[in-house]
DNA sequence: ACCTGAACACCGTTCAAGT
DNA sequence: ACCTGAACACCGTTCAAGT
């Protein structure tokens, strides 16, 4: 450890600092402490910090790029890909959002969507319609994992008695007729599964 | 106009500015300064500068929920809604990605999720399964309206050449093999009917 | 070539002070 | 009761200066 500074470090540092600390805590001059440096002597390596985040997404999806070689059918893959992207997201919650709002350009990026494309090819869906699957498929994946992480989900649900509470009964109409089964606990797994399974078919009957 | 100073005042300063200039430009002192104030006089009002940023959350989901009432049958109204969260989408581009990232929990919120209920339910899905497929289709709809502002789908989508220029060709076979539909432009209103069209069917073999 | 220090124009938030 | 001013501990970024 010569303490040579390098893009690859300053990215590292962000991303620890971004984990542990959460996105607001990455600021230029945080991360500059991280590396030992100022924050100044960061710009020749990253840019900006728009740049800088950039890079983050960039690592997210580097990271998830091996587990999407896979084995089995386009089925079997395709589930392992989505359980990678969720895994993904509960190792770093705060930077995968980012993942939605910022355009897939870079070459990591561009392979992750060929490898939904193959998998599409694969199972026999016209090449025409095979782009817009794959933004329905990523869109939900991404979608679901960012809900997760930030609660979008659970917060709501696991109190529903709590919800209802705000409004008189019959504003909330289905909620009182879905009473007995919004009390259960959900297994997020499962669901998640569940979808895959009906996105698996709905894919099947494109390629039909 | 007597220049009171009301929360809504302030939740209608805020939203302006994030449209007009983006949500980096709300910041306290520049709502305050909008309404006519200094910054510190809003604290009263607004709590925090996140309890803001709810505040607009919740502006978003009031501004829809007039749209939720519709009329036809619930593929047609789902269709509705549809609609509306992507238009609210391109009139709100910077708040809009919030909907994905707060848990909905407002009373707005709750009347939301319960329009979406009653549509599942008349739709004939099993009570059990109406909570997943909500989740299902929220995050879907909210997931690809905030791409579609975030640019995640057109910065790459209308650039193809470029896209596959960054990587040998031979790492990307799929997107050699779907060369000739990826240089088409895409119609977005048109991808996004097919996409409610297939989560239609989908609905309708849970009904099934 | 690579990094630093000082500076500029900002932040969110606290708190005593004003009216 | 409601708002202000000054202050604290921060931001991202520029730029001249150091080695």
């Amino acid at each position: 450890m010569y303490n040579v500074l390098t893009r690859e470090a300053i990215l590292d540092a962000a991303l620890e600092l971004a984990d542990e600390r959460g996105l607001g805590a990455v600021s230029m001059r945080a991360v500059a402490q991280r590396v030992g440096v100022t924050a100044m002597a960061l710009y020749p390596y990253v840019g900006s910090k728009e740049a800088l985040l950039d890079g983050l997404v960039d690592r997210l999806l580097a990271s998830v790029l091996p587990d999407t070689v896979g084995d089995g059918d386009w089925r079997e893959r395709l589930r392992q890909g989505g359980q990678a992207a969720r895994a993904l997201a509960r190792r770093h919650p705060s930077t995968y959002p980012l993942l939605l709002s910022r355009p897939a350009v870079t070459p990591d990026a561009v392979r992750v969507v060929d490898w939904i494309y193959s998998l599409l090819l694969e199972a026999g869906v016209p090449p025409r319609e095979v782009p817009r699957l794959e933004r329905l498929l990523s869109t939900f994946v991404l979608g679901y994992a960012t809900s997760e992480v930030n609660g979008r989900f659970s917060e709501g649900t696991l109190n529903p008695r709590a919800r209802r509470a705000q409004l008189p009964a019959d504003q909330v109409p289905a909620h009182r007729r879905l009473a007995k089964w919004l009390d259960d606990p959900v297994d997020w797994d499962a669901e998640f599964e569940a979808d895959m399974d009906d996105l698996i078919r709905l894919i099947e009957r494109a390629a039909a």
